[in-house]
Formats: structure tokens, C-alpha cells, sequence
DNA sequence: TGAGAAGCGGAGAAGGTAGTCCACTTTAGG
DNA sequence: CCTAAAGTGGACTACCTTCTCCGCTTCTCA
């Protein structure tokens, strides 16, 4: 459906089979380990050779669009959902959860929305359909008077992806600092929050610093 | 002085004076690049063959340490200046402007500063001196009550990694993400900030990406 | 059922980095 | 000045990843 390869040319069942095998591979890789796994290693977990992933996806974009482009639309959803809320403030506050949680579940997704430029244009516009949920939400705040006016659509990708690096799957610590930064860009009208998760201990430093090392 | 190598057997003076055009090489590529730049490249830079760089320095540590080891012990002494001011909430604001500066002009410091653990325990404990000051001026400013009591030192060492992703030559842009932290941690003591530079562009965050990509 | 097209995968070339080896050069010091 | 020890650097091995080539297999459809 999302897929132009299958309009051209039906692919033969087993060439299919495998397409699928691949993907399903892929997933599970990228989400593990990021998006610059090996080709070999794509391949290796699919129980095919690395000819026939190159075959079927000649650009890494090709996989990544393939893979992603499904769940930024559902999270697209959810920005919608989002601006059907009442209170422009919990809005706002509700899609940076719901994209946090993703990127935090998925290594292969957070950099989709954070580097999509390393990846080329396609896959950068896939990633671009959050933005105008995004500028909705954060106009509409505005227009509440919930968020300080000097804080603009692009300070808040430029946090979500400050929060990125503090994301592992053993703690809810970016959940602590995103309580710090929406302390620091709202209004007086909405009041402070208590800061959730403990603070970081030696371990948490360590195991962040070896999770996102290369 | 802080180097043992000299107290065990001194040089003959070529040798010596290859391994000083070594760290200079290694000075620059490390500000340039990180702390990952091949052994080939820094022999390349310094005018002498892989194999030199790697019988003066077999470990990467023994580069990093010699590199800055002094510079670390300047920013603590940066830290103790700070604790001289009168005022809490200025040092230690003071004390985050120094720090991040320096990361700011150097690539490899800043990997020096926050992902030590990847580097060996001598890095760690080389980055380790900037610790008991940074605790040092936290303490103090709960105890002036202008910082809320559920923020701690590891907090702050982890907005300051956050904050690096934001570092880029061209742009302040650190700085305006750094006030909107330091409005989310204080107390009602602190007034706010006006944000510190404009709000960043498309090409800001697309420079950023390409800046932090391998 | 048997071409012919479509698909397959291992091998291998190309390009990059870590780290070592050893024949040669330079220095120190008697 | 001459020699022994110290130092040198390029070539080499090992390893990893990307991407292609081509002889072989599998499917499709008449």
C-alpha cells in the first residue's frame, strides 16, 4: 500500500517471501542496534545472501522509508489526536510523550527523527510529517499563553533530540529531564511539576555512554 | 612535569622531539575530529610513520591523558574560582559557562569530558577532577536555596552532555538551551533569563546533524 | 513439462583501520 | 670516529564493510 516496488513489477512469490523476511530482519536490527547495521548482518538474520537484500533495497533509504514511514504516520495520528484535546498545554505535553516512547523503544527510529538528513531526502521527508503537528500543538500553546513566546517549533525539535541521549530502556531518566525543560519554557500559568525518576546514579551515566556509543 | 614517561628513560632527541610533533598533531586532529581519528592520520600530520605514534603511545589513553590531562586540571581551577564568588547561583552558572566553552572549541574534549568510561579508567579519573568541584558548587546553592532541592550533581552533569549535542562552532545556540535548563532547575530565588540567541533554522539543525554524524 | 526469465548467494574486489615486523638510519658516548 | 643501542617507517597481516559479478537454482506459464 505504501509500497510503490509492488505497483511495478509483481515479484515472484519466493522473491517475495523473501522481501518480507528481509524487512521483518531489518526491523529487528535497526530497532536493536540503530541504522547503520551491516548489510551482512541484514542478511544473515533473514536467511538470505547480501545480493539479494542489495537486490531488493539498492539504498539503505529504500529500507528505511519502508520500515518507518507507517510509524511516523501513526505517530502523525496521534499529533492529531493531540490537537483534539481541550487544554492546549496538555496537548503539547502528550505528543512529546507519545514521541519520546517511540524513539526510546526503537534506536532505528530515533535516528530517523533526529539524523534523518544523514539518510537523504526521502528519508528526511518522511520524518518531516511531524512538523506541522508539531507547530500546530506549539502555536496553539502559544495562543494559551502556556509557553513562554520566545520558545518556536524548532527549539522544541532541538530538545526532544537533547532528550534522545538521555533515552535507555532501563530507566525513565528522559522523562526526568524533559519535567526540567517544560519547567523552563512554560508560563506562570501552568504550575512546576515534580521531577520524576530518581537521580542518575554512576550506573546510569556508564550504561548511557556505552548504549550510545558507536 | 605531568608526564612520567621522561622519569623512566629520557629520549634520545629525535625521539623526543618526534613525540612532541606527534602531540601537537594529535592536539589538532582531536579539536577537529574527536578522539577517534586513525593512527595513521596523526602520524600523517606529524611528519612521521604509523609505527612511531604507536611505540610512543601503544595505548589511545596514553595520547588522551597527555593531551589533557592539564587542561582538565585548568577547568577545576576554574571550579575553585568559582566557589570563591559570593554569589551561589553565579558560580555555579560561571563554572557551567567555563565548562562547556571549552567543550565547546574542542571536539575531542568534549568526548574527554562525557564519554570518558569509553577510554579507560586513566581518562575517567582524568575527567573525574571536575567532579568534587561540580558538587562542591551545587551543594552550596542548595544551601543558598536557589536551586530546587531534587536536582543533584549527576543532574548536572547530564544536562551538560545533553547540552553538547548542541555545541557548534558557528551558533551560541548551547547557550539558549543551557538558560532554559538553568530556568527548569531554579527556585523562585532565580528571576528568568531572556533567552540567549535566536531561535535555530533549518540549516542550524541540519549543520548539527551533519557536525555529530561519524 | 520444459524452456526462459527471474531470482539466488558465495566469492571477491575495493577501501578503510588496527597493529606488527624488520631492514635500515640516527644518535650517544667512549 | 666508530660502534652499539635506540629509533624509524613502510610494507604487511588481519579484519571489517560495501557493493558487484556470475554460475547456478527456482519459479512461471504456455
Amino acid at each position: 500500500m505504501t509500497d510503490s516496488t509492488e505497483l511495478h513489477q509483481p515479484l515472484r512469490r519466493d522473491a517475495a517471501r523473501n522481501r518480507e523476511l528481509i524487512v521483518a530482519a531489518a526491523r529487528d536490527l535497526f530497532a536493536e542496534s540503530g541504522l547503520d547495521v551491516p548489510y551482512d548482518d541484514i542478511g544473515r538474520r533473514a536467511g538470505v545472501g547480501v545480493a539479494t537484500v542489495y537486490r531488493r533495497f539498492p539504498q539503505r533509504d529504500d529500507l528505511i522509508v519502508t520500515l518507518f514511514d507507517q510509524r511516523v504516520a501513526d505517530l502523525a495520528k496521534r499529533g492529531d489526536e493531540a490537537l483534539e484535546m481541550e487544554d492546549a498545554w496538555t496537548g503539547l505535553r502528550s505528543f512529546v510523550e507519545k514521541v519520546m516512547t517511540a524513539q526510546a523503544g526503537d534506536r532505528g527510529f530515533a535516528q530517523v527523527l533526529t539524523r534523518s538528513a544523514l539518510y537523504g531526502r526521502r528519508v528526511e521527508t518522511c520524518a518531516g510529517q511531524l512538523h506541522p503537528r508539531l507547530a500546530a500543538l506549539v502555536e496553539r500553546a502559544h495562543q494559551a499563553g502556556v509557553i513562554r513566546p520566545d520558545i518556536g517549533t524548532a527549539d522544541f525539535e532541538m530538545l526532544m533530540t537533547m532528550l534522545i541521549s538521555m533515552v535507555h530502556p532501563n530507566t525513565g531518566l528522559w522523562r526526568r529531564y524533559a519535567a526540567v525543560f517544560f519547567d523552563g519554557i512554560t508560563t506562570d500559568l501552568v504550575p512546576r511539576e515534580r521531577l520524576p525518576a530518581d537521580q542518575p546514579t554512576e550506573a546510569d551515566l556508564r550504561q548511557l555512554v556505552l548504549r550510545w556509543a558507536h
